[in-house]
DNA sequence: ACAACTAAGTGTAAATGTTACACTTAATAA
DNA sequence: TTATTAAGTGTAACATTTACACTTAGTTGT
């Protein structure tokens, strides 16, 4: 984990990657190979900082070193510094086993980011037993406090999303309009009503359609569109 | 600056308080008493946090011992960990004076609140010199990353602001609608058309009427609304 | 060829929200 | 009584949002 670098010793990164499938919102979390005391706990990709490293570097630099992810645009999005982050056993002992001084508090700073899931395709680091996406709906029991700090990236991330109409970037160059709107859907948690969907982004310029429609369907195929620069 | 307690070594809060004049936006600021080599730039009101201390529990705890106030609501606004946070030589100075490890990198937490002018009457701490409020359109310039950490907070205090529709305990208990149009602008910096703004409000039932009116004006008296429970 | 199946694609009316804009009124001061 | 000042008020055009159901174009199986 980097060792080999001076890190700077109480605070540390934890980077929320939500990946999209086409259909739904997932998670990316790491799990350690089993250290032999049943502690098999996942838990969201992070570490500490290096010295002479900033923030948003070392969140980059994290990804990298444990899901092999690169050119992720992750954006800060909470600091914890609960005194109680650690509180559980299994917990204690991860600590005990990565951590020159296991006992110092340590703040962490969370970043999240949303990705293509197509596009980035995890790879465990060599000492890591697994990364992989979770269903966002179904995030199982996880170490320290991420749980809670997912909780939080995911409400920033739909309250961004609200705002800004950003996100295209996240289907195939070319996607049929129920594409996007699966996407919308995926990210707010809410129901669109198909006519009233197409009006909008129609009204709104966001989209053109190409001449191009899909194949190898069961049905009528859909045009597909592309972003409108 | 409550060196009797023991400090955790390089994690500090900042905090970045609104006041709202009836008028205009302004922040608070502090300012060293002249320690005798013309380092008198102002700064945020700001402190490395204790040992065993949350992060909003230092916010909360700075705001009161340099600035003796309580009872603020802060929220948490962005984490800095420029590795070049510090690098004019008057904060360096500085640092020598009042840190333990001068040269060792900080990592701050920004917190910011709105609050009534009236309701906060900045008092300085003994050791400092002024604590007071500058109009946000006028802030000179301040030590360490203190302007970026302002901008950075204003942006967010205005997004928050256009989201939720809260800002209406900043008032007198009963205000007039000019007095509530003037707060929305003095945040948004937007100018409203009056007779679109009264509508909305009236339509919205943010606010009640009273059946008193403005006291000693030249000029016809405003009616007084209240906040609608 | 045709029937059954599947998801794509399409329009309208009502309700609501937003914008732009100018004159009259009620108080005070001289 | 007059001058001054800010309060208070309405409407029409336009844009946005919402609710809602049938036809079409392809595939598969007979």
């Amino acid at each position: 984990m980097s060792q080999q670098f001076e890190l700077n010793s109480n605070i540390s990164v934890d980077c929320v990657i939500f990946g999209f499938d086409g259909e739904k919102l997932n998670v990316l979390l790491i799990e350690e190979k089993d250290i032999g005391q049943g502690m098999l706990r996942k838990r969201l990709p992070g570490d500490l900082i290096l010295k002479n490293e900033s923030l948003d570097d070392a969140a980059d630099r994290v990804l990298y070193e444990l899901a092999s992810l690169r050119n992720v645009t992750l954006k800060q999005c909470h600091t914890f510094v609960n005194p109680g982050r650690v509180n559980d056993s299994k917990d204690r002992k991860w600590l005990e086993l990565y951590r020159k001084n296991p006992s110092e508090r340590v703040i962490t700073t969370a970043y999240y980011a949303l990705v293509k899931m197509d596009d980035f395709v995890p790879n465990p680091a060599s000492f890591a037993g697994e990364a992989l996406w979770w269903d966002i709906q179904d995030v199982p029991e996880l170490a320290f406090d991420h749980n809670e700090i997912v909780e939080v990236a995911l409400w920033k991330l739909q309250r961004h999303f609200e705002l800004n109409k950003s996100g295209y970037e996240l289907l195939p160059q070319k996607f049929t309009l129920n594409q996007l709107q699966q996407l919308h859907q995926a990210i707010t948690q809410e129901e669109l009503d198909k006519r009233n969907f197409r009006k909008k982004v129609v009204r709104d310029k966001l989209v053109e359609a190409t001449d191009e429609k899909q194949d190898n369907v069961l049905h009528k195929p859909a045009r597909l569109y592309r972003i409108k620069v």
